[in-house]
DNA sequence: CGGCCTTTTGCACGATCGTATAATAACGAC
DNA sequence: GTCGTTATTATACGATCGTGCAAAAGGCCG
């Protein structure tokens, strides 16, 4: 029987191809959509290449997340060292790279999205989630300490800027054409000032 | 062959009965986890009646999405309305309904989770989202007019109000261990504060 | 070029999906 | 009681799911 061409690549080529693809699924088909048949299709590879790189879909998609997660805090991290040394400034700028490219994008939105519809009956990814959050607030409590609040007010502050965050994130991905990403940065902006100013 | 004992039920009672379990399916093993059978199974019945009431899974999810929003909306709307003329208060009955019982309920959240995961894939589901959204903004705009802000204040405020009730929803019911309902509520409330003193 | 190791393919397998449908049980009318 | 209507069950069907596995193909060393 004739078969398809097929080139080999490194290891780490084709494990990053299918992780891409994956995230891809997940953006455009959500969770439900993203099958083993659907990520290797759009990785332009045959389904039983999967199971060569990785224990299965399940784990596949838990690497996916770690990788997402791991630019995002990359991303948002450089943001705040870029932005001098000054604390305000470090801590606007942290928080307002949450609405610019590449965070902002609308695939990177709906991938995200879709992990969060795993966490609650997938262990694995609920870990991912668990620490990935603990070291978002790990990195936003100092920059909050920086602008003058003690440790017992930065935790609460952190939470309730995590959570705005989150929550304009979730709606400009559910639905884009209610506001856009610059009106949503000067509502995270307006928000760390109200903290500042007067902490939970 | 032996048949399973059944009793005829009424139609309102059968599809009240499969909304529910529906429901439960979805915030206990989340979208994926709903299937025709598991939910059939949790409300005692066997898989064929599910279309002998609704046209289909899809739909009978689409029903309980409109159920369940209908049902918060409305418990909201009273808390506000029992909170008396005085505007400010009618706002903060309305806002920290969101995160007392039944709405802070887990299983509510779970469930509204999983409907978020729907919207982008499933365009019944998004009309409902689009709705329910613009009718809990249509709520709160009055609300916040009444404190004082311009209609022109009155829909960013509503928009940055709802996202950081999402947003703490959404956190929540991912990871209960981090805050509780109250701390939430309390947050919600001194983003009211912060929103009707100073603009955005 | 020939031999070898590993990547890659293509398909088979059992399980589960949503739906269709025929058989059956339950209830009301008479 | 008997019949007729219909709610309900049980099962069958095709599609798709994740995975297992044998064979084919690609690349490298001799």
């Amino acid at each position: 029987m004739a078969r398809a061409a097929s080139t080999r690549e490194s290891a780490d080529f084709r494990r990053q191809s299918l992780i891409e693809a994956t995230a891809a699924c997940l953006a455009e088909h959500g969770a439900a959509g993203t099958s083993v048949r659907t990520i290797c299709a759009r990785a332009g590879v045959s389904p039983g290449l999967l199971r060569h790189y990785f224990d299965g879909i399940d784990d596949l998609i838990a690497v996916t997340y770690r990788d997402v997660t791991d630019r995002v805090s990359a991303t948002l991290r450089e943001a705040g060292e870029a932005a001098g040394p000054e604390p305000r400034a470090r801590l606007i700028a942290f928080v307002t790279a949450s609405f610019r490219p590449p965070i902002a994008d609308p695939a990177l939105l709906a991938t995200w999205l879709a992990f969060w519809s795993l966490v609650k009956t997938r262990p694995a990814i609920a870990a991912i989630h668990g620490e990935t959050y603990r070291g978002y607030r790990e990195e936003l409590e100092p920059l909050l300490a920086g602008c003058g609040l003690t440790i017992a007010q930065a935790r609460p502050a952190a939470i309730a800027l995590t959570a705005l965050v989150d929550g304009l994130w979730l709606e400009l991905s559910l639905d884009p054409s209610t506001f856009t990403p610059a009106e949503a940065s000067a509502m995270a902006v307006r928000w760390v000032d109200s903290l500042l100013e007067r902490p939970l």
